[in-house]
DNA sequence: GATGCGTCAACGATATATCGCTAATGTTCG
DNA sequence: CGAACATTAGCGATATATCGTTGACGCATC
């Protein structure tokens, strides 16, 4: 079992117990709508992206924050990658020796080495490969933008609405989530 | 303006500059269901739970995410503090000596001191307050829990859908989206 | 009482980092 | 070639922390 993050003296019925509360998460949020994309990318993305943004034209250095956005712009949303992959992958490469991180905690950047800028110039076609990942097509941007002007709706039944209005917002969101599995069944 | 992630040579049309790309953020998502309860808790809310949370009967450390998913909990999701709010407010109880750190990054947990100890009973009514945040209505779960669902549907249409069936998931949400504007309308 | 100003705590965004799980890939064996 | 096994990189969750903005509250003045 996980360490708990709460420390308890183990006799008493204390209101800290995790299966004891509904799982409502933080303030009645619930996840957005995913990525489209694959579920994982391939091995050695993570790798070739940081390498390739490193090493395009006029990149000095970059913080992990900024190169995980950089890779989702770059693939127009199709993929950003997580801390967890990236923050690993920087580190190895820090240890392989093809990029130097530069300042501390929260103004660590990364650059590439000398030996990291020969290492791209030579795999520059492998380095590339990530950024062709397959996009979104119009009508997924178009449904992701439904999405999100639905939701932005929703937003208004939080303190401007009774609850009446609640409930019959619950009827027309079941409504619709039948005919979307309708959609889906052809 | 605000120091900038990519350190960039300033003659070069470098691909990152920020205006140049549409914002579409991680993968596709966008915001998920705003939180119920007011935009802002009054100050000493934050201070008030994190010594409540510390003083409780059988706790004897927690570490900062901890405390901020135990008030989620204990608010039933009415109210989930940010980082933002508990980081800072833990480390000025610190420097008050009211709770002592122990441990170090990750393995960070706070517990009060004597003198928070006696501090919290002397001020126990004061600290409770916070507690009694208004619960969101059993309607306004209901609306939650339906448009989780609706997600979860939509989730589908990442990888298993057509573009025609993706059309017409759009339409149906700005349907919907309509449907829920004439619903506040009354 | 009303208004304006100053202060500061709460918030969302930014930013770093690690952990545990597991999907995916490569290797080995039959 | 197919199946089984081993390895490891990518992911989401966990966890810490800071920064800039601003809402809310208290205080002073009229």
């Amino acid at each position: 079992m996980r360490h708990h993050q709460i420390h308890q003296h183990p006799h008493h019925d204390h209101p800290l117990h995790r299966a004891e509360f509904p799982g409502f998460g933080r303030g009645g949020e619930f996840p957005g709508f995913p990525p489209f994309g694959p579920r994982r990318r391939p091995k050695g993305d993570v790798r070739a992206a940081i390498l390739a943004i490193l090493a395009a034209d006029g990149v000095e250095a970059v913080n992990g924050y900024g190169i995980m956005k950089a890779i989702g712009e770059q693939t127009e949303g199709a993929w950003t990658p997580s801390p967890g992959s990236v923050y690993p992958t920087l580190q190895q490469l820090v240890d392989e020796g093809l990029i130097a991180p530069t300042g501390e905690g929260r103004k660590t950047e990364y650059a590439l080495t000398e030996e990291g800028r020969a290492y791209t110039a030579e795999h520059a076609e492998e380095l590339a490969s990530w950024a062709t990942a397959q996009r979104p097509s119009d009508a997924a941007r178009a449904l992701m933008e439904s999405a999100g002007r639905l939701m932005a709706v929703l937003g208004q039944f939080r303190h401007a609405a009774t609850d009446a209005q609640r409930a019959a917002a619950a009827e027309q969101l079941d409504a619709t989530r039948k005919a979307l599995y309708l959609i889906l069944a052809e």
